[in-house]
DNA sequence: CTCGATCCCTGGACGC
DNA sequence: TGCGTCCAGGGATCGA
């Protein structure tokens, strides 16, 4: 499940292995998680990737101008969200492809830049131009550039539950559910509670946790759960340093408590009891939810 | 504005 | 061994 970190070690190992490739050509396989994939056949051919970065989720692998087309002067990009199960790594092209290889860019050094997707939960764009800055647009702000003034106004004006905004790439962009949990265990910050019931010093606690957190696993070069690989194939090690996230039934690694597993903003949300109190909505809340389970398992 | 529900998709876990 | 069922989850979308 590729988050921030995860995204943040392909963008670098992209970025040293691939920078100042040409694209030679364009092979897709199945292209229902592609915005136009006519584009990428039209657009990628002959262009070369200047450099890759990480904006939120998303791989930005930019690319220079056509040299037939220098009178359209406006920057160009390969947008990549790798969804849960996306790997994009160069990889010889005497080496057997792997099942669900859905886009191959043949690189001018010869070895192919292949985007490979199981459940295709990812999605390609090819956008430039003002298409592109509006796209960008729509995202929120980045939690390790962001600062402290920004971090808060974007929280603290909000009456969604925290756990959902951290998840809303619109008000932060990069954060999913492991560094969600994660950061709200070190901030003793329950999930469920309000964006704008959280005090001053919650919200700094927050920050700090969140960054840190971050900082941390992108060291480690991300959290392989199941099937995150980076640019060199290689498994992350964060996964190793997880206080909350899968760990329900477990001890609580401050305080002992069994560790809980809840629904919150749609995800499976891990906490703890004790340590991350509950908002005064959130028991009733559980309850009428369990209800409604019963009765829609019944009539099925 | 915020919510939950639903869908997308495949593979892995689990029960029998 | 094999089959069915459930579940994982980021994001889009829709109705309440």
């Amino acid at each position: 499940m590729p988050e921030l970190p995860e995204v943040e070690t392909v963008a670098r190992g992209l970025q040293r292995e691939v920078t100042g490739q040409k694209i030679l050509s364009v092979t897709l396989g199945k292209t229902d998680f592609i915005d136009n994939p006519a584009a990428l056949e039209r657009e990628l051919p002959g262009r070369s990737i200047t450099r890759v970065e990480r904006y939120g989720k998303f791989l930005l692998l930019r690319l220079n101008m056509r040299e037939d087309a220098q009178e359209q002067k406006e920057e160009a990009a390969l947008l990549v969200h790798l969804g849960m199960t996306g790997l994009l790594m160069p990889q010889p092209v005497n080496q057997p492809q792997a099942k669900h290889t859905h886009v191959i860019l043949l690189l001018g050094d010869g070895r192919e830049l292949r985007y490979i997707d199981p459940r295709r939960f990812g999605r390609i764009a090819y956008l430039a131009g003002d298409g592109l800055s509006r796209e960008l647009q729509k995202f929120g702000a980045d939690p390790l550039e962001a600062n402290l003034e920004e971090f808060a106004q974007r929280i603290q004006q909000r009456r969604a539950r925290i756990k959902a905004l951290l998840l809303d790439q619109s008000v932060i962009r990069g954060v999913g559910n492991i560094y969600a949990d994660e950061s709200l265990w070190k901030a003793r910050i329950h999930p469920a509670q309000l964006g704008a019931r959280l005090g001053r010093a919650q919200v700094k606690e927050l920050y700090a946790r969140l960054q840190k957190t971050l900082q941390k696993a992108i060291q480690l070069r991300g959290s392989s759960i199941s099937d995150f690989l980076d640019a060199e194939g290689m498994p992350g090690e964060y996964q190793l340093h997880h206080r909350v996230y899968g760990r329900e039934g477990k001890p609580c690694f401050r305080c002992k408590t069994t560790i809980r597993r809840a629904i919150v903003a749609g995800r499976s949300s891990y906490y703890c009891p004790n340590c991350q109190k509950a908002p005064r909505s959130w028991k009733k809340l559980r309850r009428r939810k369990a209800g409604k389970q019963r009765s829609t398992k019944n009539r099925a």
